[in-house]
DNA sequence: CGCCCCCTTGAAGTGTGTCAAATCGGGTGG
DNA sequence: CCACCCGATTTGACACACTTCAAGGGGGCG
């Protein structure tokens, strides 16, 4: 499940991703490579699109991590959706943004165009992957509610962790138990719904308790299957490999 | 800001609401019509789609609550969105549903299906109203997400109420300050992870404050401007009637 | 009339937030 | 190489928002 997919050695892993969620031609992988050669880098801390503002023009998160986040006017802000590697940006349906939101960089990112897709058989080619990027993005906006809505503190950065373990794998970047956590732990009280003193309260119990291992940026999760079970977990059902 | 756009007197609130998103032919109003013709009526309670199930054919919601929902294993549920007159239903975008959640009908409910768009200028039609639609839906995941995530009790009832009387405008179906409000106190804790004992708690404290009056389905808000700016409210900017 | 669902209210418990201070670690400049 | 600094993590004590449990009341409907 947790597996790398597409597997072809040389390719970035957002592209695999992509290859993952679709097969695709020859010649798309090499409109992605291409588009991959002019890639643009971006700080972190900082904003990719600013609120309000247009879209940029669609894209591919190569490497790093960012986040849509909503800020209020009083400070307090919450992280709505996570960014992955090769997750889109700006692929929206609709001309004129409508979203309060920006996107900004949570770690150094490096963003390229996305190739328009050609015409291909349903079921593949880019389009497809694009298609069911989008329909995975809703996916885990769904889960992301139900996660701040009904879950205990230590339950939501559990659940939340198996996500990110399922989304990187993905894209060839996490093995099965350990998962790249390049956040702070403001981060993750900002995406979760809490404040970073009881992330910490809560990471340190779940250490003690010998469920996680927290080591350089990096958690190990000790028995996925009981954790899965305890937060009540659905994994994405891809259908991935054919 | 909210009142009726289209406002085409004798058109079901629900095609109202498609017709002020995009201008609508004649020709895909008598589609709308003739669609509406044959709906099928859901009674409270029901589900409409069961979790897992491939998604029914794409249909609109001509009347009625309908939401959907997480269904935890140990009982726990979330409701994820909500589904109100002139809304889509499985216009997914993908063939296979990837999401563990299911949608059921709050009140009772009638559906028809959703006539196929046909080509138009850019920017108009039914392929317009129903982009635009999926839009709007994504919008108020992330909204939802920020309000459970980083608003009090307090503030997220105010933040939701502020929101079904934005889209409920868009059908004509609500007034500047009075909104319908057919839900128990239980599906509002629900949607707005808590409890209906502290819903109760809240909706009183409103009450004796002035803030809102509740009479028979219906809520009356006072002095919205302050209200919006309590929650630090932004409306979805449809750029309506043109 | 009596049942059932929903709303209402109280008292007590607890999960999470707030405030504050100490420690750690990595980078920078002297 | 050390001194310093800064942001991030860690920990404690206390406050409070929200939940839990429980009981009572009101209204619609068979």
């Amino acid at each position: 499940m947790s597996t790398c997919v597409a597997n072809i050695p040389t390719l970035e892993p957002a592209f695999q991703r992509l290859a993952a969620l679709a097969p695709l031609g020859a010649d798309e992988i090499a409109a992605l490579v291409d588009a991959a050669a002019s890639s643009q880098r971006v700080p972190a801390h900082r904003e990719i699109v600013a609120e309000g503002q247009p879209a940029v023009r669609p894209s591919i998160v190569l490497s790093g991590w960012a986040c849509r986040v909503r800020l209020f006017s009083d400070g307090r802000r919450q992280i709505l959706s996570l960014l992955l590697p090769g997750d889109l940006i700006g692929m929206c349906r609709q001309r004129e943004p409508l979203a309060a939101t920006s996107i900004v960089a949570l770690t150094a990112v490096t963003l390229c165009r996305a190739p328009a897709p050609r015409e291909a058989a349903a079921g593949t080619g880019l389009a497809e992957a694009y298609l069911l990027s989008g329909a995975l993005e809703e996916f885990y906006l769904f889960r992301h509610i139900a996660r701040i809505g009904r879950l205990s503190a230590y339950e939501r950065l559990l659940d939340w962790m198996l996500e990110v373990r399922e989304r990187l794998a993905l894209a060839c970047l996490a093995s099965d138990d350990r998962v790249p956590l390049p956040l702070t732990q403001e981060a993750l009280a900002d995406a979760l719904g809490l404040t970073s003193v009881h992330v910490n309260r809560m990471l340190q119990l779940m250490r003690r308790e010998g469920v996680i291992e927290l080591t350089g940026g990096m958690v190990r999760l000790h028995d996925i299957q009981r954790l899965c079970q305890l937060v009540d977990y659905r994994p994405g059902r891809v259908r991935v490999g054919q």
